[in-house]
DNA sequence: CTTCGATACCTAAACAGTTTATACATCATG
DNA sequence: CATGATGTATAAACTGTTTAGGTATCGAAG
């Protein structure tokens, strides 16, 4: 029955730039973090978090590096780069705009 | 080069609901309707459009009937159905919904 | 009288980003 | 020693968009 709609499409990547820009974080733990913030309203399924891992990671807007994660085990950080910090900011600028927009149709029509 | 994205995906359904609930409206009207109340900010291009209309009428949301538009042609105008007020009401719950736990990762991470 | 821009409909191929399903490995717990 | 949590990854299918075409009518301009 019906589609969850995890995600709005398109804005994982921001998410993702957004959640590593406070601090390196591993793929499991950025999906985590998205889900506990937005009390689980969003879900970041693993088959859309890593190719936009990858897709973020070709662009140069982040870099991986394997470390220990609190775990314990070996974990991929993700930092954001400098051309990744600039991205983010175009993403949030779009994202304001566009989504504003679509509050004005749904007030004014 | 880049993407001007004219549309966050997923959206345009809504906005098609929500603009002929005031009163219905043809196709072409619809997306300048759009683009003008967003001011130019939102973009419905054909190709996303009609498939978009043909979509909803099938879902049973939204019925066609021709008549004469404002500039004395024919064109298809569309009417919410009772089960396409349903439909917006949940999609405007949605929106509302992910669009906020958007917002909430923006502002805490 | 013909060309051009606006109005109005439509579709198809390509593309992008999901979902869904599957796979694998380690570690802790019961 | 099985199960669930952690952690990474890919592939097929699906959805909805962009891009690029096509048709037709009308009014205005040249």
């Amino acid at each position: 029955m019906g589609k969850p709609s995890d995600l709005i499409q398109g804005t994982l990547d921001l998410l993702i730039l957004k959640t590593i820009s406070v601090e390196p974080r591993h793929g499991w733990a950025i999906a985590k973090r998205i889900q506990q913030v937005t009390d689980e309203q969003l879900q970041v399924t693993q088959g859309a978090l890593y190719p936009a891992l990858h897709r973020l990671e070709q662009q140069g807007w982040i870099k991986a590096q394997w470390k220990e994660s609190e775990t314990g085990r070996e974990a991929k950080f993700y930092t954001l780069t400098r051309a990744g910090a600039v991205q983010l900011r175009k993403e949030l600028e779009q994202w304001e705009r566009l989504s504003n927009a679509v509050g004005l149709v749904i007030r004014l029509v």
